[in-house]
DNA sequence: TTGTAGGCGTTATCAA
DNA sequence: TTGATAACGCCTACAA
């Protein structure tokens, strides 16, 4: 039930200034150009832009008066001359598939803190699992011109593949480990995740499994890892039950409730992602299923309510921000025209081992 | 506990491709310019340039011969180009004081579908609640030269203020409803909220009132409401408990135990934000402290964890989306030049009655 | 309604 | 190591 709130005429927030008030300057500055600094500094422009762009080639002496004299002046250059000039942007656009994950916007500060360091800015937008939205976003990717690429995910496309690579610029993907990425990647094995959950729960002693997961993409290669560990275990697989786009939690309790409904005597459930497991624990809780005695369950992927429920969930996950460090290391040794050993990074998965299995 | 799973050789994922492979182009195809569009169109590239950004200033016919030739081509102008001849940029800037808030990235989602669709690109940073980190972010302003600024906050530093009203961009503050926005505001009133708070725990029937929220900012604001509309009720805040920057559920229960240590015996805790209270819920649960009727527990936000606590959790919030989507309208409209009627818009809050209180 | 001329601020290129 | 010159691609200003 919501109530409405609508005070008749809203109180205003008196909030702290943390310093007195000085009167606001209006007009906007122009902003000093390289020019000016050039001449204060009694060198030409060029040698100004070498100082502070390629410092090795001018005199120490000189780059430090130069340096002294863009600090004095609050000169910045400006970033659309600078990649006319040069055909080189300082964004890099990252992709992911849903803003309201933990995990990707993890993985996109960690890449987001190395690129910034090197004086990149990072452009954020969401392809929502939609391949169409993909399409359009790459597709606008033309008119942004970005440095890179970063996609929290693989490009499933082929018809954005090419598109991607005809681009002409670093493009990373993540979060899985195929045989031919488009061009690099930090990336971990669902196929091994999969294995993994089923040999977990092999070794807890159940035998009665079930997989619950997203359809497609990455749900469906965690199953094909899990169907395959738990065959050679000689574990069934009672039910495998895929959900089209669970985005709350609300959605993991009904796939639950839906699972229980048509195999309620399975012993153990691998949510093959932290949202469905989430809900999954929810709901047994609701309906006084014991977990882990009555119904076990495994996550993937890990998230800040995880470790609190009741029971704490066992899951499976790689260092998401790690990930994106790494992504944004490699991307930048790239950027800065260095050669790359290797173009493909696997991260090891780690199973955090709580109550829930 | 935590087991590292690397596996001797990682297995591939073998992604399904979504049509068949084609070989990769590999030449980074010359993007075309402008002055071929205009030369395959017959017309001058200025012609080319207005039909694309000032349509109603060509003629319909020669307009959609150009729009053809443009499509035909997979033309896309330069934005570097023309940021550079018209001094305007096509990047807002937003800052988000935490980018694991679903409320703050929800506004951010509502805000950049609104001013993508104007041909708008976000980017975004973060600021982390801390003033040095905003200041340098607003330092860096200086070299992206964006279009416009968002906060999902207002900002508190007068020097920053300062800087801001100096780039002489459109600055959209949120979140709040300070008496002196630096330029424009779509926000709410947290002194509202804190009263709404106590109002409602009047209403409800509880007398011995608690507070628990993050020190300063929007917490302190809404401690004032609280304080002010429990003395005029009559009603007791026995205690007023500010913890420095919860981050996670577990800094939520933590400062729950805190507060049980201290008072252990008010009959409801207006938590003011919805993080610290989903700790308080999981701290009462696990201490068997039933809620509401040992102790009640309002939140403050809501999150998608809100609704599926055991009991769901009242709590007071706006539609952040909203909030958003309304901070897009106005900057799009003042980035088209058009005048605005008011730069400050209040949004009306809504207190969302779960089982908690 | 359309076109011509020129410059936005920077850096690539070549010369010293 | 430093500098002169020109050009990146587009759009403003003005002219027709």
């Amino acid at each position: 039930m919501i109530q409405r709130h609508a005070a008749p005429i809203p109180s205003f927030d008196d909030v702290v200034r943390v310093k007195p008030d000085a009167p606001l300057a209006s007009a906007p500055a122009r902003s000093v150009r390289i020019e000016e600094v050039a001449r204060l500094a009694g060198v030409s422009p060029i040698t100004v832009s070498r100082a502070l762009h390629q410092p090795h080639k001018v005199a120490e002496a000189k780059r430090l008066h130069i340096l002294q004299v863009v600090a004095q002046t609050g000169y910045a250059s400006n970033p659309h001359a600078r990649a006319l000039r040069s055909g080189q942007s300082n964004v890099v656009a990252a992709f992911v598939s849903n803003l309201l994950s933990a995990q990707f916007l993890l993985a996109v500060q960690g890449c987001t803190e190395v690129l910034e360091a090197e004086g990149y800015q990072m452009i954020v937008g969401q392809t929502a699992y939609s391949y169409e939205k993909e399409s359009s976003m790459i597709e606008s990717l033309r008119a942004v011109r970005p440095a890179a690429v970063l996609f929290t995910g693989i490009v499933e496309l082929e018809e954005n593949r090419r598109k991607l690579a005809e681009l002409g610029i670093p493009v990373m993907e993540t979060w899985a480990y195929p045989r031919d990425p488009i061009d690099m990647l930090v990336g971990f094995s669902n196929h091994d995740g999969g294995r993994l959950a089923a040999e977990h729960l092999a070794a807890r002693g159940y035998r009665k499994l079930a997989f619950l997961g997203r359809q497609g993409g990455r749900g469906a290669l965690r199953l094909r890892g899990f169907r395959e560990a738990a065959a050679e275990l000689g574990l069934s697989v009672a039910l495998e039950l895929t959900v089209d786009h669970p985005k709350t939690i609300a959605d993991g309790r009904a796939a639950f409730t839906r699972l229980l409904d048509m195999k309620p005597d399975v012993d153990a459930v691998f949510c093959a992602n932290d949202l469905l497991a989430i809900g999954a624990v929810f709901e047994a809780r609701h309906r006084g299923i014991r977990v882990p005695q009555d119904m076990a369950l495994l996550g993937f992927g890990d998230t800040d309510v995880s470790s609190e429920l009741q029971p704490p969930l066992t899951t499976i996950t790689v260092d998401h921000r790690e990930l994106g460090q790494r992504a944004g290391a490699m991307l930048a040794k790239r950027l800065r025209g260095e050669t790359l050993d290797r173009r493909i990074d696997v991260l090891d998965l780690q199973l955090i081992l709580r109550e829930s299995t």
